[in-house]
DNA sequence: TCGTGTCAAGATCTT
DNA sequence: AAGATCTTGACACGA
C-alpha cells in the first residue's frame, strides 16, 4: 500500500514559512478610518497569500501532496470589523495561482476550521457563526477553483449533557446545509467527547468521509480497538483515498497535547494494523514540528524493512 | 532584542 | 453565576 505524508499550514524549512499573519480587533481599531483598517487588513492578507505561494511551491518541490491550509490566511474575514470585504475579489489572481499550483502538482489540500466553529450547538448565533465560517472557508477554495475535493475538517462539537441529541442535532443542521458546504465536509474524532466508533456512525449514517485521528483515538475511545472499526473507517471514503491524522503525545502532564515529533514506533503499530484494510491511504502529521517532523520521520522509516520510500513524503509499506 | 500578556470566536470544569 | 482552563501561534507592548 502506498502512504502519502503531508504536514498542517506552516513551513519550518523555508524562512517566513507563516501564512499566518493577523492583526487584533483592539490594534486595528485604534485606526480611526474604515479605510486604513481595511488597508491593514489587505496588506496582511496579501503577505500571507504570498507566503503561502511560496509554501506550496515548496511543497511540490519536496513532493509533499498532502497539506492543510490554515484558516487565517485572510485576517479577521469573518469579523464584523471586516464587513462587506470582498477579499477573493481583491485576490482573484493570487488565489487563482494557489489553486493553479494545487492542481498542476495534483496536492491534497484540506482545511480545518478551528474549535469555535460548531454546527451542533444549541445557541442559533453559534451555529451562525459556524455557518458564516464554513462559508469564508469555501469561499476561498472555490476562488482557487478547486472543487469539493478541497475538504474542510469538522468536529461534531459539544456534548451538552446529552451526546445522542447532540448528535442529533449535528445531523439536523448538516442536512440543512447548503451543497456547496456539505460536500466538502469530513469529520473527526475529538480528543474528549466524540470517539472513533461515534463518530463512525454518524459518518455512515450520512454517508460522509470520517478522518480517523489516531492520537484523539488513543485519549478518548470505549475500548474498541482500531483494528475493529479501521476497514469500516476507510470505508467512508468510498473510491476516495481515506486520510487520516497522525500524532504522538507530548510527554507532559496533557497527553493530549502535541509532541514535536512523531514516534517511529507508535507509526508502525499503525502501519501494521492499516495493512490489514490493504488499501492506499494519506496522513496528515500533525506534529510542532511541522514539515521537519515528516522529513525526519521519513529518515527513520528508511531505516525499516518492508518501508520503501518512494520520495521525500511518500513510501510503500 | 527578548519576554510576556493577550487575542474574534465556545465548551466545560471549577469555584 | 462568574471565572478559569483548554489550545495555538503570533501580535504588540514594555523592559
Amino acid at each position: 500500500m502506498r502512504i502519502r505524508l503531508g504536514y498542517v499550514a506552516i513551513a519550518l524549512g523555508i524562512s517566513q514559512g507563516s501564512p499566518n499573519k493577523t492583526t487584533t480587533v483592539l490594534n486595528l481599531t485604534k485606526i480611526k478610518d474604515k479605510k486604513d483598517q481595511l488597508s491593514k487588513l489587505r496588506r496582511l492578507a496579501e503577505e500571507n497569500l504570498a507566503t503561502q505561494l511560496r509554501v506550496m511551491r515548496y511543497n511540490a518541490a519536496h513532493h509533499i501532496q498532502v497539506f492543510r491550509i490554515t484558516s487565517q490566511l485572510i485576517p479577521l474575514a469573518t469579523h464584523p470589523v471586516a464587513f462587506g470585504w470582498d477579499y477573493c475579489e481583491d485576490f482573484r489572481s493570487e488565489l487563482l495561482a494557489i489553486g493553479d499550483i494545487v492542481k498542476r502538482h495534483e496536492l491534497r489540500v484540506s482545511a480545518h476550521p478551528d474549535h469555535f466553529t460548531i454546527l451542533n450547538s444549541p445557541l442559533e448565533h453559534v451555529v451562525e457563526a459556524a455557518l458564516a465560517d464554513l462559508r469564508y472557508h469555501v469561499n476561498l477554495f472555490e476562488a482557487m477553483e478547486l472543487g469539493a475535493e478541497a475538504k474542510l475538517v469538522l468536529h461534531v462539537g459539544g456534548l451538552y449533557k446529552d451526546k445522542a441529541q447532540s448528535i442529533e442535532r449535528f445531523k439536523v443542521i448538516f442536512q440543512q446545509l447548503p451543497d456547496t458546504i456539505r460536500e466538502r465536509i469530513i469529520i473527526e474524532n475529538d480528543d474528549k467527547s466524540y470517539t472513533a466508533k461515534d463518530v463512525l456512525t454518524l459518518c455512515q449514517e450520512i454517508k460522509t468521509p470520517m478522518v480517523l485521528d489516531v492520537h484523539h483515538d488513543h485519549c478518548c475511545n470505549e475500548g474498541i480497538h482500531l483494528e475493529d472499526i479501521l476497514p469500516e473507517i476507510f470505508a467512508t471514503w468510498g473510491s476516495q483515498i481515506p486520510k487520516i491524522h497522525f500524532s504522538s503525545a507530548r510527554e507532559s502532564a496533557n497527553k493530549r497535547a502535541h509532541a514535536d515529533h512523531i514516534a517511529v514506533d507508535e507509526f508502525l503499530i499503525f502501519l501494521n494494523i492499516a495493512k490489514k484494510c490493504n488499501r492506499d491511504f494519506d496522513v496528515m502529521i500533525e506534529a510542532k514540528e511541522k514539515d521537519l517532523a515528516l522529513f525526519s520521520l521519513m529518515e527513520k522509516l528508511k531505516e525499516i524493512s518492508g518501508v520503501k520510500v518512494i520520495n521525500e513524503a511518500e513510501i510503500e509499506y
